[in-house]
Formats: C-alpha cells, sequence, structure tokens
DNA sequence: GCGTTACATATTTTT
DNA sequence: TATGTAACGC
C-alpha cells in the first residue's frame, strides 16, 4: 500500500476521528492497515493515549503481526510489552489465564484444536452409545460450536427433542471432559471470557477502566460471542474503532454475520460511519468488474470503488473444453509471459473454490517443470507426526490430559490395544483417577501397583509405557530444555523410524518433526508451558515467505488479504463457482458472491477469468454451464480469449493432451451460453478433499530464488542509526507494497522491523564496532 | 494387533 | 476417482 503520500481525506478522517463509536466501512485495497495503524499512532502521539490504554484485535496472528511492525516502524518504540494487539482468540486467553482465579480451570489450561475436539467427539459418541449414522462427529462438532458461538453452555441449550436432547448429552459430556483435562477448545477462549465479564462486574471495570481504546479488523468477521465481547470491553459509552467490509465476509459458515456491521450501528446510533472507496490496489477495469458483481447483494453499505491507477487491461475470461484444457491455458499462459520476460512467477495467483481443484494444476505445472506454491488445506500443526509430538508433550505436562494419551497410547504401537486401553480406562473410572495418573501408577510400582492385576495380559507393556512417562516426567522437571525432552521421547519410542517406515510416499514427515523441533527451540528460555499454551494459537502462516518467485496457487478463502499482480480464477461454473451446495440459501449465495468478489480485487493488473465446459467429478464427467456470475461483469469489460489461444495451442505440440487433439470444434466464441445452455447440468460437481502438504513449493529446485523487483535502499549488514533503537546492522531490506520493510539487529533492543522512510534510519558510513 | 477388503462419502477452515 | 474408515479374518 502507498505510504509516502498523504492520507486521503476519507482516511483521515478516519484516523483524527475523535473519542466514540467509530465505524469505518474499508473497501478492498483502501489502506484498512494503514488506517488502523496511523489511528494508533495518532491516538498515542496526538491525543496523548498510553499504549498500555489500547487494545487492538484482530482475526489472524499475521494481522496482529503486521500492525505491530508497522507501529514500530512508524513511532520507532517498542509498543509490544504495553499495548495488546493479539487475535481474539490470544487476547481471550490471556484475559483467561489472567483471571483463573475465577474460573473452574487452571491458567495453564491448554488448548485443543480442531482435531483433538473431533477425536474428542467421537469416543464420545462411542462411548454413550449413540447411533453414528445419524449423528455424524462433524455435525455433533459443528452444534457444540454453534452453541458456543451463540453464547450456550450446555445448561442453556435446547432440549425439545430426541435430536436435541442427544445434542446436549454429547455437549455436556464434551464440555466436562475438556475440563477435566484442563484444556479449551478455540471457542470455548471467547465463551468462557464473556462469563467471566458478565460474572464478575468487578473484573469486567478492570479491562474497561485499562482499555480506552479498543480497535478491531476484520470486523465483518465478527461472530456474536466475539461481538459482544467488544461491547462487554467497550462498554455503552466506549472508544471502539471498527474497520470492516461487508463485501468481505466470507466465514458464514463458521458463525461469522456480517450484520454486526449493522448491528454496531443500531447498537451505537451516535457511531460515526466513514467509508473508504479509494482503492490503490487495482485498475479501474477489475474494480468495476467487481463493483458488478458485488452490487447484487442486498444488506450492505453501497460503494463505488475507484483507483487512479487507469482503466487496465480488459478481463481475459477463457472458455475451456473441459477441466485438463483449463489447467494446460493457465499454465501455458503464465509459462509464456514468464518466458517473454513480461512477468515474474510471483505476479501470479491460481484461485479456485475448492482444494480439489488445485490437482489438475499442480499436474500441469509438474508437467512444464514449472515451480509453483501451492497453499492448502492440510496445516502443518494438522499434520499427525506433529500432531502426535505435541500429544506426547502435552501428556508428559500433564498426565492427566486424556486426549493426548488416547492418541499416543499406542503409537508407534507398543502392544496396547483396544483392549488393554479399555482395562486401563475401566481401572481409572472405577478408582476415580484419571487414565494417566493409572498408568504412571503401574510404572513405578510394577506388578505391586493394586491395577496390575486387573490389567491381565496387557499390564506388562502399560507398565512399561508408564515407566517411560514417569522418566520424561523426571527429565522434564530437571532439564528445562524441550528440545532435549522431545528428543529423548522420540529416542525411546523409536519414533523416527517408526515414522519413516510408516509413511508411503510421503518424504517430508520427518522433517515436520523437525520443523516442530526448530519451533520449541525458540521456547527453550519461555519453557514448555508457554510452548504448549501457545502452540494452538500459532498459525503456520507465520513461517511461511511472503512471496515466493513463483505462481501461487489457493483457495478463495485463502487469499483473502492478499494481492497479485495477475489473478485467475479458475472454475466459474453453475455448481463450481456459485458451489452447488449454495443454491438453495440466499444467504449463502451471497456468500459465494462475495467469494467471488474477494477473489477478483486481489489482482492488480490483470485479471483472467476461467472456466470449463465439462468437468470431472468423482470419476464422471459432467457437462457444467457458465457461472451466473459472470453474467453480473459488464460485458463490455470482458474479452475473450480462446480463439486466439487455440491458435497458439496447435502450434505447441508438445504440450497437447490426446484427448483435444483430436477434439472437432472446441474453441468456442465468448459466449458460449447457446451452446452450454442444452447441456445438461448433472449436480455433482462435488470435489475431494486433497490431503496435501500444508504449503508447498515445487519443485524445490527452483524454490528460493533471491530476487526483488524494486531497489531497495538499505541493503544486508548497513549498519544504521535508528532515533530510538540506536545502532545496529541490517539483515534483510525488501519492499512490500509501497513500502521498504527493514529487518535490523540492534545492540539495545535485538531484532526489529522498520519502515523505511516512516522513522528516521540513518545509514553509518563507518561500521560499528 | 495388523493387513485386507468393502463401503460410504466427498466446500470453504482466520483460531 | 480416491480417500478415510469400519469390519473381518489371520
Amino acid at each position: 500500500m502507498e505510504n509516502t503520500e498523504r492520507l486521503n481525506p476519507q482516511q483521515e478522517q478516519a484516523v483524527t476521528a475523535g473519542n466514540g463509536q467509530i465505524l469505518v466501512i474499508a473497501g478492498p485495497g483502501s489502506g484498512k492497515t494503514r488506517v488502523l495503524t496511523q489511528r494508533i499512532v495518532y491516538l498515542m502521539r496526538t491525543m496523548g493515549i498510553r499504549p498500555y490504554n489500547i487494545l487492538a484485535v484482530t482475526f489472524t496472528n499475521k494481522a496482529a503481526k503486521e500492525m505491530v511492525t508497522r507501529i514500530e516502524g512508524t513511532l520507532g518504540e517498542n509498543v509490544q510489552g504495553s499495548m495488546w494487539i493479539g487475535t481474539f482468540h490470544s487476547v481471550c486467553a490471556r484475559i483467561l489465564r489472567r483471571e483463573a482465579g475465577a474460573l473452574p480451570f487452571d491458567s495453564n489450561f491448554v488448548i485443543m484444536d480442531t482435531d483433538d475436539q473431533q477425536s474428542l467427539i467421537k469416543r464420545i459418541i462411542r462411548e454413550l452409545n449413540i447411533d453414528e449414522k445419524s449423528f455424524k462427529p462433524n455435525a455433533l462438532h459443528n452444534a457444540i460450536s454453534n452453541a458456543k458461538n451463540e453464547l450456550q453452555f450446555p445448561e442453556d441449550f435446547p432440549r425439545s427433542n430426541y435430536r436435541e436432547e442427544t445434542l446436549y448429552r454429547v455437549y455436556e459430556r464434551y464440555q466436562k471432559d475438556l475440563l477435566a483435562s484442563n484444556s479449551l477448545d478455540f471457542d470455548d477462549l471467547l465463551l468462557w471470557t464473556h462469563k467471566l465479564l458478565t460474572d464478575n462486574p468487578q473484573i469486567r471495570d478492570n479491562y474497561r477502566r485499562r482499555f480506552h481504546h479498543i480497535l478491531v479488523d476484520e470486523f465483518q468477521d465478527t461472530n456474536t460471542v466475539q461481538y459482544q465481547l467488544l461491547k462487554l470491553l467497550a462498554g455503552p459509552d466506549g472508544n471502539l474503532f471498527a474497520v470492516g467490509d461487508e463485501d468481505q465476509s466470507i466465514y458464514r459458515w463458521r458463525g461469522a454475520d456480517y450484520r454486526n456491521i449493522l448491528q454496531f450501528e443500531k447498537d451505537y446510533p451516535h457511531c460515526q460511519k466513514i467509508l473508504l472507496e479509494q482503492n490503490y490496489r487495482s485498475v479501474q477495469n477489475v474494480l468495476d468488474a467487481a463493483g458488478g458483481v458485488i452490487d447484487r447483494n442486498k444488506n450492505r453499505t453501497p460503494k463505488k470503488l475507484f483507483s487512479d491507477r487507469g482503466a487496465g487491461e480488459l478481463i481475459g475470461l477463457y472458455e475451456a473444453e473441459d477441466d485438463r484444457d483449463e489447467a494446460r491455458f493457465v499454465a501455458d499462459t503464465i509459462q509464456r509471459l514468464i518466458e517473454n520476460g513480461n512477468a515474474k512467477g510471483g505476479d501470479f495467483a491460481v484461485l479456485y473454490r475448492t482444494n480439489a481443484q488445485s490437482r489438475l494444476f499442480e499436474d500441469a505445472f509438474l508437467y512444464r517443470g514449472m515451480a509453483y506454491r501451492l497453499v492448502g488445506a492440510q496445516r502443518f500443526y494438522g499434520r499427525r507426526e506433529v500432531k502426535d509430538m505435541i500429544a506426547y508433550l502435552r501428556l508428559v505436562f500433564n498426565p492427566h490430559d486424556q486426549i493426548s494419551l488416547t492418541r499416543v497410547i499406542n503409537v508407534p504401537t507398543r502392544g496396547i490395544g483396544a483392549k488393554a486401553q479399555e482395562n486401563l480406562n475401566l481401572a481409572a473410572y472405577e478408582s476415580q483417577k484419571s487414565s494417566g495418573a493409572v498408568l504412571l501408577d503401574l510404572g513405578r510400582l510394577g506388578p505391586e501397583s493394586v491395577y496390575w492385576p486387573e490389567m491381565g495380559r496387557s499390564a506388562l507393556p502399560l507398565a512399561d509405557f508408564g515407566a517411560k512417562l514417569m522418566g520424561w516426567r523426571e527429565q522434564m522437571n530437571s532439564d528445562p530444555s524441550i528440545v532435549n525432552l522431545m528428543d529423548r521421547i522420540i529416542r525411546e519410542t523409536g519414533y523416527q523410524s517408526w515414522l519413516e517406515a510408516d509413511s508411503d510416499g510421503e518424504d517430508d514427515r520427518w522433517d515436520n518433526v523437525e520443523e516442530l523441533r526448530k519451533m520449541a527451540y525458540e521456547y527453550e528460555e519461555r519453557g514448555i508451558s508457554e510452548f504448549l499454551q501457545n502452540l494452538a494459537l500459532v498459525s503456520d502462516q507465520d513461517t511461511v515467505s511472503e512471496n515466493p518467485d513463483c505462481p501461487t496457487l489457493m483457495t478463495l478463502h485463502a487469499v483473502k488479504g492478499l494481492e497479485f499482480n495477475r489473478v485467475f480464477i479458475i472454475g466459474l461454473d453453475d455448481g463450481v463457482l456459485p458451489h452447488s451446495r449454495s443454491f438453495d440459501d440466499p444467504e449463502e449465495m451471497a456468500e459465494e458472491r462475495r467469494l467471488f468478489y474477494v477473489g477478483i480485487t486481489r489482482a492488480k493488473n490483470s485479471l483472467t477469468l476461467v472456466r470449463a465446459e465439462q468437468r470431472m467429478s468423482y470419476g464422471q464427467t459432467d457437462s457444467m454451464i457458465r457461472s451466473r456470475f459472470l453474467n453480473d461483469i459488464p460485458q463490455d469489460l470482458i474479452r475473450p480469449l480462446n480463439e486466439k489461444t487455440s491458435a497458439r495451442m496447435n502450434r505447441t505440440a508438445s504440450q497437447r493432451t490426446s484427448r483435444w487433439e483430436n477434439s472437432p470444434s472446441w474453441s468456442r466464441g465468448m459466449f458460449s451460453a447457446a451452446s452450454s445452455g442444452t447441456s445438461t447440468y448433472t449436480k455433482s460437481s462435488d470435489p475431494i478433499r486433497r490431503t496435501g502438504s500444508s504449503i508447498t513449493t515445487k519443485p524445490p529446485a527452483q524454490k528460493s530464488a533471491a530476487k526483488e523487483s524494486a531497489e531497495t535502499e538499505f541493503h544486508a549488514l548497513d549498519k544504521v542509526r535508528h532515533s530510538s533503537w540506536g545502532e545496529g546492522t541490517v539483515l534483510e531490506s525488501k519492499i512490500e507494497g509501497d513500502d521498504e520493510i527493514v529487518t535490523i539487529q540492534f545492540k539495545s533492543v535485538g531484532l526489529k522491523k522498520v519502515i523505511a522512510g516512516m522513522t528516521k534510519l540513518v545509514k553509518l558510513s563507518k561500521p560499528i564496532s
């Protein structure tokens, strides 16, 4: 985003708005982050607010980090210690740990992630003898999550029919089990904080007094609890600065409700509403296309995005014969532009509705030997091997953690099967202890343990594992190093060789464990407790390089907040882009539209839309009709790409597939509504979930090409002086948007990132000694 | 326990 | 198609 220029009048108005409630509707690319950070700077510099009195809430760690970087870069002072900037979840976790005295759990609670929740629910279903056919774990999980988002504890949950009664029983048990392991799930963090602040007015008032100014990012994505929390913290007359955009709300299915924006205006009738419509990212054609699509939605603040970047190219539209042709077209186009020297790999993003769509594109890129980056569904922390190691550490830290125990008790397999676990759990239940406690008893006393006889044949392997667990606990207590503990666990369980033997074809699984080991290393000083506490709240995006020099493949959801020079949106077919699951619900259709809108507005200079007449889904070829959303783009902005590309493609013999080689007339005109209108649309285009790596760059050989188009003023190893942090050495400097972000190792305060130009940064001619 | 097979099931995933 | 898993037999 530009930043050397002055704020535009609306931005200025937002930044310098006085006290009270401010609602900033920030269109895509309108300098939202800048307004937010400048606002904080303004509060501190001009209004004299202490950082201690400011709370800024975001949805992602990345956004929080970015804000810290920018604020510190601008102010030239450290605010991280005093100002609270973080995600809803991390802020709540922090509050809960501070106030645990008033809560039914310990301050060192552990946060369960989605997988943990899922397996816990599965176990409960089995234990309560509930019919697994009519109550799917996923559905139950959703029901519980929704209940929590709507501020319902089990006792508040409706029980007016059999179904609800069953849900209630699972929910109640689920909550009980979580507390028994001193664990909270993501939703609990918000729910318990809400309860804490509601039940304890004096605690609530403490926080109200502290947070004079509350700022929220991505306000359209708040759910009920989150919005209620904000209101609790701000109070009826508080200073609440909310930035959002109804049009970019794409997480409805997770409880997000963009109508909180409307609600905000009702709840705070005196609020100031400011509209940011000037776009600094895209050319006007892209914005007009986006406007055409989004204007059809109701319940929104009408906006007219404008840009001074010129009209730019027309929006390309390619109607492929089938999905392979679709991938082929995109890969060829990208390859051509790169080879011509007209673009760099990093300029491109290929966006799609569902992860399954990435497959053909991966094939196409691999076939051409082109590097690409896949931002995938499978998260780093969701990987089995990573989760296993975390579960081990959690179990050592807290042997009563039943969920972790269940996860690793027989991984790698050590002769503790279903029967043995049953015995163990039963004995625990009967003696009113946790399974972990019984296990430790067996480990310590062996055959002398009172539990030994009832374990039957499984006594030995159980005692053996118990003894190991005991050893690890001793290790943890005598040696604070997490890495040493991890290494010992790996050694004594033979985890590495088991993993390597077990993983068929997947070569990078051990790498993931090593990656976790690295992360643990960073926590050596803070200790295992903090490591475990933070683990679930850390997103893996933080560990990934920002701009690789290659095209990125990702879902429309994942691209939110990013921008690319050239964007391809693929799969513009009814049933894929408005996804067929959304057909019967107008709200869902509106969200599909927003999703498309978000995709379009990622493009800075060039946007190409692609669809396919036929697609393969579940081994079946379906005829598709063009997405209804295409009709909402002003038609004079669209340039059909078919004929041209067809001519070129016929010359590229080596890349043909036999399929379209013989195809009679695959090249269609721009609007093939007539031909496709006759085709039958068969419903299922539901894709399959890919289990891939979270964020992968392939082929690895081309992974880390060092580039940076624009020239940086500072370079690695430059010695510099900063107005308040003193002297330091530049480690890295790179252009992000229009900012130059300089990473500096300061003698006084260590590693910091600074925005050149925002702060006085003087190059020292002579090296500092 | 482990390996096989049959079977249903298949958006999106900030924390 | 392709994947995760439940059920079965060794």
